[in-house]
This record gives C-alpha cells, structure tokens and sequence, in this order.
DNA sequence: GTTAGCAGTCAGAAGGTTAGAGTGCTAAAT
DNA sequence: ATTTAGCACTCTAACCTTCTGACTGCTAAC
C-alpha cells in the first residue's frame, strides 16, 4: 500500500520527526516550512502532510491540530538515517574513561549503563555478558577467625564469587592452603559435572568446601542474566508526556525492574548490531508507548550480554543508535581480552 | 509556651496523625469522633483542636478544612510512641533471609535495601560498613592470559577487591604464585604506609604489583561511604502528596543519588539507636518535606555505615523505626561475626 | 466544661465563554 | 498539474462564573 516517498515529502517527515523529538508538541505546517530549506508555501506542506497522514506516518491527535509521527513514521525515519557513528572525540573520551574504572566486569557494566543513560539522555541498561558454563579457574581460602574461612573462587572470565565458610572445626590457615592448593590441581579448567566426578577421592573437609564451589558455580550456570545495571531513570521522569501518565512510567521502570530485561528484549537478537524496536513494535504491551535500541555484545558461543537504551518513542534515535553501536563495541573488545581471545588493549592515546 | 497535653488533647493528637498518615487527608473533627473511643461531642473535640492549632501541633489547610499535622505534631506524636519493637515472627523472618543470601557486606546490604523498603514502604538507603583503615589479608594473582594476571585481593573484614593487571612481559602462573606467597608473608596484617615502607627491597615485578595493591587500599581508604544501596523509589513516587510534585520528587530521589547519604546525614549520628529527623528539622533545604529515620550499625571505631528510610512526614513511623531499629541490630551482629569480635551466628532455629 | 445549632468560609466541580492556533477546502494563479 | 492565497471551520486551553457541600468557629443554652 504504502508507495515509496518523493524526496521532498521525505524532508517533510524528517523535519516533522524531527521537531517533535526536539519540542514534544504537535508541529504544525508552518514549523516545517521555517525548519526545512524548501522554497514553498504552507500550503503546499499541508497538502503533503495531508498524503503522509493518508499513508499513515503521521497522526493529528485533532482536526485543528499539527502532526505528530506515528510508530510507522518513527520507523522510516530510522530506516532512513544515515552517518550514525559516534564522534572521534566522543569515542576517544569513553574509552579513556574505560581506562579508569577498575578492570572488572561489572565496572565496565556500571560505566557502560550511566555513559548510555547520559548520552542518550535515556534509561539505559546494561546486562552483564556471562559465560554459558562457568569453568573453575583457581581456588583460595582465607582464615578469617578460627572456624571461619572466606572462599574466594575465580571462574573463567576473571569473575571472581566469595564466600564465608564455617566448619565444624577450627582450620588453620596452613591447612586451608594446603586444600586450596590441591583442589586447584583436581579441578584447573572443569566444570560443574567434571568436579561433581572428582568428589569420590576428597577428604571430608574437602568434600564440604567442594560442595561450596559447586553450589556457587551452579548459581552461576542458573543465571540467565546477571541483575543487569540500570541508569537514567531520571530521564524517563522529566519527559513532557509523563507530567500526568505517573503510575505507567512508575510501574514499567521500577515495580518491573528485575523483568525488565525480559521485557525488552526482542524474539530475535541473535545476529550483531543494533536492533530498533519502536512502540507497537515491542512484543510486550507494557512498553508499547517507547522504543528500545538494543545491541546485543560479547563471544558468541561464549558469553553474550546486551546493552540497551529505553525511551519514550519520541527518542533521539541519532544518538541512542550511535551510543549503542559503539559501547557495544566497545564491551566486545573488553570481552575478548578477557577471555584472551586476542589482545586489543584499546589504546587510548 | 508549650504546656504539657492533656491526656484526651494527646489522643485527639495521636488520632490525627494516625488518620493523616492513613489517608492523607487533611482530618475533620467528625473523624476524630469516630475513631477515638472518647464519648464527647465534634464541637468538643473542636475546641480541643483549636489549641492543638493555637500550641503549633496542628495546621489547617484553609479555614473550612480539616487538620493535618504539623512537624511539632509528628515529633510529639513520635515521642510519645511506645512498643515499637519489630513483631517477633517478623525477626524470625528476617534472620532467615539473612543466611540465604551469600555471605557477602554487599549482599546483606542490598537485602537489607530492600527489605527496609518493604517492611516501612518507604524508600530505604543502605551504606556499607567500611574499615576506617584497611588492612591488607591475602593477595592471590592467577594467570589470565601470558602476561595478564587477575590480582585478588583480600583485606580485613573479607572485603575482596579484583584487578587485572597486564605486565610488560609474559609471567607463568608459577612465578605468578611465588609472588604472592612471598607478599603474603611481607604484607599480612599491614596497612598502606607499612606497605610502602616495604617496597625498598623488592624485585621490579613485585613492586609493580605492590603499586597496584596500594592503589586499590588508598582507593578504599579514600572512600566516605560506599555508593549506599538504595531501594523502594516506588514507594516514594506513589505517594499521593507528589501527584502533582513530580520534579521535586524526581530531584531529589534520582538526581542527588550519590549525595542522598550526605544530604540526610544529620550533624550528630554519634550515639546508637534510632534517630527520626522530621521535616524541617533537616539540615538539608532539599528533604524538609521529607522525614528521615535513621541508624549507625556495625563497629564503632572499626567499620561503621548507617541504614535509614526516607519518606513523606506522613510516614508510618512505628513500622520504621521499629525496622531501622532490628535490622541495624541485625547488621551489627553480622559485622561483629565478620571482624572476629565475637561469634554471633544469629541462631535462626 | 460540654453541647446543639447555625452562620460563614472556602475548595473543587460543573458549566459557559472566548481567543487563537491550525487545518481543510476552494478557487485563482502559475 | 502544481502551487498558492484566503477564509471558514474546528477544537483546545484558558479563563470566568456559579454552585455545592464539607467544615469550622462562634454563640448561647445546658
């Protein structure tokens, strides 16, 4: 039904899009013709809006009002950018800052969700990549107290979990060393199963704390998502069309928090990019009235997360699309070093 | 001026604010009427409420409204409150969440967020407890990739801190672990500038290493609070009064974020137990709509943080502090058990 | 000290009016 | 066949006005 626009009815959509992500009030004929280069009279403009309103990209919320983009003018507007990449100078900024946090995943996750949330001027949020099956990389035991010790467990990916232990007796920290130090030859590189095998030959003592190591990696392996890091809510809060509509921002932003992700994630993210999900679009009824710019990011096979800015449909999507693009980027390289996949220390010069 | 109540001014007082907490609506005689068991007429209870308004207690609206109470209200209405221990089921409940979580500072920190948020619906802030000096326990490096290492470690209190380092030239996991077996024996138990003094006599790799170990505790040491945990901002944003309010609220709740703690600290948190903060009385232009409750747990001179719920003035005070009150408690116990003081393992029967 | 009774006050709802922003249409102009 | 000027028409938001009823505050009797 909907044949392809002519340049000029194009420029006009873009330049009502356009002014109504910026001013969040219906545009009128004149607006556009102020905005847009055209040598034309308002009129004219009426009578293409007039075709764009037929063909359903824009919607007048009355009959003496200006037009307002619909979910399928937001989307040819999308289709149609061009030159999305983030500045150099925006790029260099974001990876010194990388530079300076602690070099932990979660850091960079943290980072990562409030760089989004800022730059988009949107709710960001941030999943940590996490591995498919978690594999027992080294062991320590630290004495805390007599009977108490501290279990620290790095896993593949340099995650690192602890845990305070109590036995049944006290435990010097010379013997937790010695455990330590022969439960890391037996289980170097395994995974849940294979150190399940090994418990057979374990003295009592190591059999408990083997029953901790296990516990924690099959929390790990359990986690679909790490609780993922969210940042701007403000954002959502200040926007014009929710002075009134309170309740269904409150209850979509925090009461759905932990399900969020859930939420907003699309049937198909599988292959790369940057993923647009405008309004009606969205699977869920809850975030029908926003768009999601989503990006999926890590080793594929390995240990994927995603990072996603979620805003009203009336977005920035220049920016959204740029920010994801990149940091996604960005959290990939930071990845594959981590895994030791190839070393790409992201020089920051 | 003000001369002490009397007893049936105190419970026509008392019923006031109960029913403006419930309803938030200003209060009518009538109501007092029916929800005080006293046998007197509304024009008495009127006269009555005409020196409640004349002492300061109580404010009306405009001059055919019902009475709210006024900060001098709250606070006579908060001291006069009696029995606001937390049920005992309810403690029971709550030792119980405590030993399912990992046995981690920020993990009781994040489940006490959340749980203070909602027992007191309330929007509830949690800082960690952190060492006033930090001491260094056990350091472990584990070989991620030929010359990137994971550093470990641990100081006092099981407080773990992870870094990856990169070296300039390929170091073995063995050579990885002679390091740290040296630097445990050098460092144990040694604060930042006993570490520094070490430094003199050792190899280049360990110095380096050592300069990264001084870095995360002067990290440590330099930190106030940790980013407290905060939860319950939909208790907060579905409160009538804040309707209309929403920028202030917004400010407030979301912008200050990492200011929140200092802007309810009151000047003088020295002494245990619970302190309620209301209105005006806050230090702080930005909160005096607000009340805050608030209590120190954990060690003093040692490790101190502080747990608090923020809310309306029109807060259910005897289920805050009553919570504040049982899990500052609750935590204390906990550090207590951490730092070696003594072994309190909250028995949960 | 308490109460009935009633005048007085005020917020908020309901209804009416107006101003002006902006379209949609028509008929002339290019 | 497009573009344009011009104007009637529509609809919202702002601003009045009016009305109702919830409460108080006072007075005078109990």
């Amino acid at each position: 039904m909907s044949k392809t626009l002519s340049p000029r009815t194009e420029a006009i959509l873009k330049s009502i899009v356009e002014q109504y992500i910026a001013r969040a009030a219906p545009v009128p004929s004149q607006s556009v013709l102020h905005n847009n280069g055209l040598d034309v009279s308002s009129a004219t403009i009426r009578n293409e809006m007039m075709r764009l309103k037929q063909e359903g990209y824009i919607i007048q919320p009355h009959t003496s009002a200006g037009s307002v983009p619909s979910d399928k003018g937001y989307r040819h507007y999308v289709e149609t950018l061009d030159d999305i990449r983030l500045p150099l100078n925006q790029q260099r900024m974001i990876n010194h800052l990388f530079h300076q946090v602690e070099t932990r995943v979660e850091e960079w996750a943290k980072l990562t969700a409030t760089l989004l949330a800022n730059m988009s001027q949107n709710m960001a949020i941030v999943a940590t990549a996490k591995p498919d099956n978690c594999l027992f990389k080294h062991l320590e035991l630290v004495s805390i107290q007599d009977s108490t010790a501290l279990l620290v467990l790095v896993l593949q990916g340099a995650v690192v979990r602890q845990q305070l232990t109590v036995f049944n007796q006290p435990v010097s920290q010379t013997e937790l060393s010695e455990i330590s130090n022969r439960l890391n030859g037996l289980f170097d590189g395994l995974n849940n199963p294979q150190i399940q095998a090994k418990k057979p030959g374990l003295s009592d003592l190591e059999k408990s704390i083997s029953e901790s190591i296990l516990n924690i990696m099959k929390t790990e392996d359990e986690i679909e998502y790490e609780a993922p890091y969210l940042d701007g809510l403000q954002f959502i809060f200040n926007q014009p069309e929710f002075a009134n509509a309170r309740q269904t921002t409150t209850s979509l932003a925090l009461t759905e928090n932990k399900n969020l992700l859930r939420v907003i994630l699309p049937d198909k993210l599988t292959d790369r990019g940057v993923h647009v999900i405008i309004g009606k679009e969205n699977k869920s009824e809850t975030i029908q009235n926003y768009s999601v710019v989503i990006s999926q990011y890590g080793l594929p096979g390995e240990a994927i997360g995603c990072i996603a800015v979620i805003g009203p449909t009336r977005m920035q999507y220049a920016r959204s699309i740029a920010s994801v693009d990149y940091l996604a980027e960005v959290l990939t390289g930071l990845m594959a070093w981590l895994y030791g996949r190839k070393i790409v220390p992201e020089s920051d010069n």
